[in-house]
DNA sequence: CATACGTGGGC
DNA sequence: TGCCCAAGTAT
């Protein structure tokens, strides 16, 4: 027997259990959701965490609880207004899946929340980890919920053969932690434990810098005692990154900016020599208005602007319409959609505040950024509303580069 | 199993 | 500045 040691194990776990339990009640993080045992606060607040920052979520889910407090609230609202209102969040099939979940739990199950974690992983949107972290916080289930924290940080205490273990491949590998992760739940405070798990990874046991002296578990991390800690788990292997060129259309009307229903398809225009990667947008950002675009184009090379093609693509009335004079360009910023880096480029144009649009494109509730379902072709929203791909803030744009407006 | 899906912040 | 990362899920 040449090595008896297992791939993986732990060390003293009843005390790694209890120090981490102590150092999470400690050092816990007082975030809103954390302040009821509301499960539908819950439920939304792990679907807006997936894939984003504890900063970032906090005000987006103190506006969404405020708009629709309860399940039914939520259920009871048009998509468009659940999506404007996740408008800037990002990732938006979390806001529609979660639309239509609580539809489900609304009409199918007479308002009746899952009450394991098997019935929330039926729900359009959840998956394992959401399923798991919804029954173990809110239902105190005895079930894991493993995100990519919870992850490193067991596979640096527990890994004890780190060349066995990179020897697997990435699949065996996820398998042997998600078990690990299993395994180690306490009963008595799963909740707790998970979240604890997921705070340290997110305070201490980064993926690119671990602070180890300061952890409450590093007497039982194999990572820490072999000196590997950096080197779990392996870097991933990047997807080249393509650059894009998308020229966007800002016009202003009062204190109103255009926007166009979703699925427009790009403003059309030749740009010779250049190869289109994506000229159809039925699929990016589902349900949600947005400012013109032109296609996406290879390389981060301006072309010529073609502001005559705007025109008659928007078909705004030719009175309305000011000279080419008019266009500036206001700015441009870098914005990234999976593997395409994009430099896009914002053309303005102030259309005058004398004149008067037709009402169908301007009504709105006050002071909101909802968007009308119904409106032919384009609409004239407030500057609260936040588009996708776009610097749009309630002071107006801001830019990284150039000067803004 | 690989890919699509947004955005903001850290280093 | 440019890259990497962040409380994943659906297809």
């Amino acid at each position: 027997m040449i090595d008896p040691q297992p791939t993986c194990s732990a060390i003293g776990r009843p005390v790694l259990t209890a120090n981490l339990l102590s150092w999470y009640a400690d050092i816990k993080r007082d975030l809103p959701w954390r302040d009821s045992c509301d499960l539908y606060g819950i439920w939304v607040s792990e679907i807006m965490l997936q894939q984003t920052t504890v900063q970032t979520v906090v005000p987006f889910w103190q506006r969404f609880m405020e708009r629709f407090p309860t399940v039914q609230a939520l259920a009871a609202a048009a998509e468009t207004d659940v999506l404007a209102l996740w408008s800037g969040l990002g990732y938006y099939s979390r806001a529609r899946n979660l639309h239509a979940a609580a539809r489900v739990v609304v009409h199918q199950w007479e308002g009746e929340m899952p009450s394991s974690r098997e019935q929330w992983q039926s729900l359009p949107g959840i998956g394992p980890y959401a399923s798991g972290a919804i029954a173990s916080i809110g239902l105190l289930e005895r079930v894991p919920a493993v995100d990519a924290n919870a992850r490193r940080v067991l596979a640096r205490l527990a890994v004890a053969q780190p060349a066995e273990f990179a020897g697997l491949n990435p699949a065996q590998q996820q398998k042997m932690i998600d078990d690990l992760g299993a395994d180690w739940v306490p009963a008595d405070s799963p909740g707790d434990w998970n979240q604890a798990l997921m705070e340290l990874g997110a305070l201490l046991c980064g993926a690119r810098r671990a602070h180890c002296p300061e952890c409450p578990v590093r007497n039982h991390c194999h990572a820490w005692q072999g000196q590997w800690v950096e080197q779990v788990p392996p870097p991933k292997t990047p997807t080249a990154a393509v650059p894009v060129w998308v020229g966007q259309l800002l016009v202003t009307w009062r204190d109103r900016i255009l926007l166009v229903p979703p699925a427009s398809p790009p403003v059309p225009g030749s740009f010779p020599g250049r190869k289109t990667l994506r000229a159809d947008f039925g699929k990016l950002h589902p349900g949600l208005w947005g400012l013109p675009m032109t296609p996406w184009l290879a390389g981060h090379q301006t072309p010529p602007w073609q502001s005559e093609a705007w025109r008659s693509w928007l078909d705004l009335p030719e009175k309305l319409w000011p000279s080419s004079a008019a266009f500036r360009v206001a700015g441009h910023f870098r914005h990234g959609i999976t593997k395409y880096r994009m430099r896009v480029e914002v053309l303005q144009l102030d259309l005058d505040p004398r004149q008067e649009m037709p009402a169908r494109w301007v009504e709105s509730e006050t002071g909101s950024n909802r968007i009308p379902k119904a409106k032919q072709g384009l609409f004239f929203a407030p500057r609260s509303a936040r588009p996708p791909v776009s610097k749009l803030t309630d002071k107006g744009l801001h830019f990284q580069e150039d000067t803004g407006v």
